[in-house]
DNA sequence: AACGCAAAAACTGTATACGAATATTTCCTG
DNA sequence: CAGGAAATATTCGTATACAGTTTTTGCGTT
């Protein structure tokens, strides 16, 4: 199949399908709880079942989506996995960020500064959906002036993890800072263009992430498990429920 | 799509199909000049097109084919996406083979002296083929003993350009003393259960490897600048010309 | 009210067909 | 003999349809 990225030729139905899915997926305007099926998909589209399923089939080879019998949902990443993701994140960021450090252009930089910016304003307006976007701007910036290609892919597979764990930590509003402040001493360091100290920077960053999502999981942990004995008391948010 | 690894239910025809062309892709069975069209396969396994397809398009975005308009190819990694993932391998090999060290059970650890055991004789037997199987059975089995599963499968993403840096570096007998005494001191730190030697000596695994492939590249390049004066006096492997 | 069973609905995998795009081959002209 | 154009062949993308599997819903009985 054609990639997005590398065809020349006009893309296809099934390649629309599967930019315009994976947009909304990343912009996170799917529901944990919704369901892709083919055929519904198909006839958002006013295309056949084939390219839909293609592109949803390819969404799931990404690791964007999780095919199930009854249509494809948002991957579910154990906890497990996450530690483990983690353990890989320290393993590739640092190099990335080194790299990035010494390749960043002026204008690359100059949109970096921007992203935290708006970023530490939306901190302070309590925009917490900003402060996401911005984040998420910050992060692909510096991934995309990593100059190894394969070293790039490598982090940015990880993608789903680093949205997973950030939708749980971004609930508490105390990692705001966590996030933002780590970032800054990110910035500083590819300021300088300086690969030892944004290689460090990166690795404490992943570290601290890792951190908040121990708590945030313990917190939710220990949520579910006082869930019998407190559901009338509690007005509880219905998303931290469910199962696993 | 159900994965063949993890799905409970038998598996559907185009699982199969995959299953058994990742096979063939993996013992080298697949010509690198060999179209592989989705009406060829059907008709070879006695299906329609539609799971021929699916299983030649997952092949694909697993990284083991390249899709053209004439049908899925083996994926030509050209010389600097060779050099990054090198880059990438020493990221990631390192702390897999420690892991591995700390892991390994006396069975696994028996199947890899079995394997290592095989790819001596095989050398000294001047067998290249049962070498080339021995040292990838050896690879295959230290890997899958890496608890970290994202890390593993990290690992085994990249096995296209291992494959193909072998296809190279195999053609010269010089190599094959490197590769054999290598992996014989990752097994001797397996055996000591030695978590720094064994990253230590992945490192320089891949160090020497990555030595051998720029010998062999640049030979290459140097027979192919040379090819338009000494093709008669030559008689060489046509699997070294042709284009990139 | 709860449980179990059967039927209906929802969804997927695969079959066949058609049209478009691309590559290859053949023929004609200079 | 070589090059260009046209025709043919090959392959893919997508459309529609059917059958099987899984899930959900409804009804009856306890």
């Amino acid at each position: 199949m054609k990639s997005s990225t590398t065809s020349s030729a006009p893309p296809g139905t099934s390649v629309q399908i599967h930019d315009v899915l994976m947009a909304r997926i990343q912009n996170g305007e799917v529901d944990p709880q919704e369901r892709l099926v083919d055929t519904a998909v198909a006839t958002e589209f006013g295309v056949s079942r084939m390219p839909a399923r293609d592109a949803l089939m390819r969404l799931a080879h990404e690791g964007y989506l999780e095919q199930t019998t009854k249509g494809f949902v948002l991957p579910r990443i154990d906890h497990q996995e996450i530690l483990e993701i983690f353990d890989l994140r320290r393993l590739l960021e640092p190099r990335a960020a080194a790299m990035a450090a010494q390749n960043l252009s002026e204008e690359a930089f100059g949109h970096l500064e921007t992203a935290l910016k708006n970023a530490r304003q939306a901190m302070t307006d309590g925009e917490r959906e900003k402060l996401f976007r911005a984040c998420e701007i910050f992060r692909n910036g510096w991934i995309n002036a990593v100059p190894n290609v394969s070293l790039r892919k490598a982090v940015q597979r990880y993608m789903t993890q680093v949205q997973a764990v950030r939708m749980m930590t971004f609930a508490d509003p105390a990692n705001h800072p966590v996030i933002v402040d780590g970032n800054t001493g990110l910035l500083e360091a590819f300021r300088r263009r300086d690969a030892v100290a944004a290689a460090d920077r990166i690795l404490r960053f992943v570290f601290d992430g890792e951190t908040a999502y121990l708590a945030a999981h313990a917190a939710e942990e220990m949520n579910q498990s006082n869930e019998p004995r407190t559901a009338t008391a509690a007005g509880k948010d219905t998303t931290l429920t469910g199962p696993r």
